[in-house]
DNA sequence: CCGGTTCTTTGATATTCGTCAAATGACATT
DNA sequence: AATGTCATTTGACGAATATCAAAGAACCGG
């Protein structure tokens, strides 16, 4: 099981030393369906890398409904950025979505390494600042948008992600529903009205678009962001 | 008109050298009420610091409304995450609040003198790892709560800012309800209604709480965060 | 003080979603 | 296949909030 953690955006920087460095106070985990990694409230002094599986990042509200922040896929870090504050807390709770595994990384330790490598440090600063950006985004996502807005930009979002108009949802239902901010059964009567207006066909969790342009309208995507008038890269993953 | 832009969080571990460095790219700007700074989708390469008035960041749906994402007071800085970006480019649009007064520092400058900082950097980091939390609890704000609990909300923030339980409402009606996300009409009935269950009297824009414990139940305050990060935290609820 | 603009309030109505309850379907275990 | 569990769908209903329209208030320049 020998990993490149140099893969990680977040490590790619360091040279062999520190990456042996790092892997010292590193430690893999395997975790079944629904195991939870942290809690809202506790003491962060660990920071995550998946490598296999999903990680459901969520908060939840005192009637108990959770809402889905964001979900990781391998690869990807996360609550690295809190080991910038004084008294790091996770502002998350975080559990396996499916069977995952991950390897933590000491903060401190991490730190350390961070004090002598000012590269990395703005490695760091550029992944901090794209999810700065990707929470705005979001922000917008809910406030200005409508569940079957919402639903919209995230089937394109999916459709552009696989690159054909044929393709299976990237989660459970009820998981999805939670992501958009609505109840799984609003998110199951939005995609049977889809349906109905044949912009869509469903097949249990395959989903192929028909009409592309009629969805696209819907979701209203006219460039809040400009559609990247220039633009060399277009896929962009922060879901 | 000297300021010491040291008091602002982001500078204040530069040295005097460093400082003049800085200041030398720096220009400063008297707004207008309502003039633009800039726009979603300019290109990124300055940054600002308040220190007069007020500057509200917001984003404009396509059908017109727009969602503030922050109203940014003197003495803080904003869109300094991006410069770390490769394309810079403004996530939202920004305008004055009332007429307001603002220091504009070049970002490829700032980067430079970064690079020969690890401990501003540390700083910068630590800012942006707090700004990432104020959005996902602005997220969840937005989205496990109801428009009359983050009215409540942001009426026992304004008192505790405060210490009293009388205060001006610290924005225009019409913009506190967008900084809400909801519609002005809502705002108004929503204070109407705190009102004829005697929980506050409200004369113009002067709010005086009466029955603050109704009011915090209705917000659901229940601390699903503790309350501030870091201070020598209080009660904290299990969790 | 006046007239005009903009902000706020109020009422009537429409829409969107959530809630509750029950039916159906999917899937794993026995 | 039979069972239990869990996820999804469907329907009926209600509550919260947006929309539209119009009336008041507050503010401002002359």
């Amino acid at each position: 099981m020998n990993i490149d953690i140099r893969s990680a955006h977040l490590f790619s920087s360091l040279n062999d030393h520190q990456v042996r460095q790092v892997l010292e106070s590193s430690h893999v985990s395997t975790l079944k369906d629904g195991e939870s990694l942290f809690e809202t409230g506790d003491d962060a002094n660990r920071f995550f890398l998946v490598i296999g599986g999903q990680i459901k990042l969520f908060r939840v509200s005192s009637n108990g409904d959770q809402k889905i922040i964001d979900i990781i896929q391998p690869g990807n870090t996360f609550a690295e950025a809190l080991m910038f504050m004084e008294h790091p807390i996770y502002p998350v709770s975080a559990e396996a979505l499916g069977p995952a595994r991950i390897i933590s990384f000491d903060s401190k330790r991490f730190l350390h390494i961070l004090s002598e490598s000012i590269e990395v440090c703005f490695r760091i600063m550029g992944t901090m600042s794209q999810r700065l950006r990707g929470l705005i985004k979001e922000i917008d996502d809910l406030t200005l948008q409508s569940a079957t807005t919402r639903m919209c930009a995230m089937l394109l979002r999916r459709m552009d992600e696989v690159g054909l108009n044929k393709f299976t949802l990237p989660a459970a239902k009820g998981v999805l529903a939670a992501r958009l901010s609505m109840k799984p059964e609003t998110f199951s009567r939005i995609l049977q009205n889809l349906s109905s207006k044949s912009i869509l066909k469903l097949k249990g969790n395959e989903v192929e678009i028909i009409d592309e342009s009629l969805l696209r309208s819907l979701a209203h995507v006219e460039s809040i962001y400009g559609l990247e008038p220039e633009m060399p890269c277009r896929v962009r993953s922060s879901l």
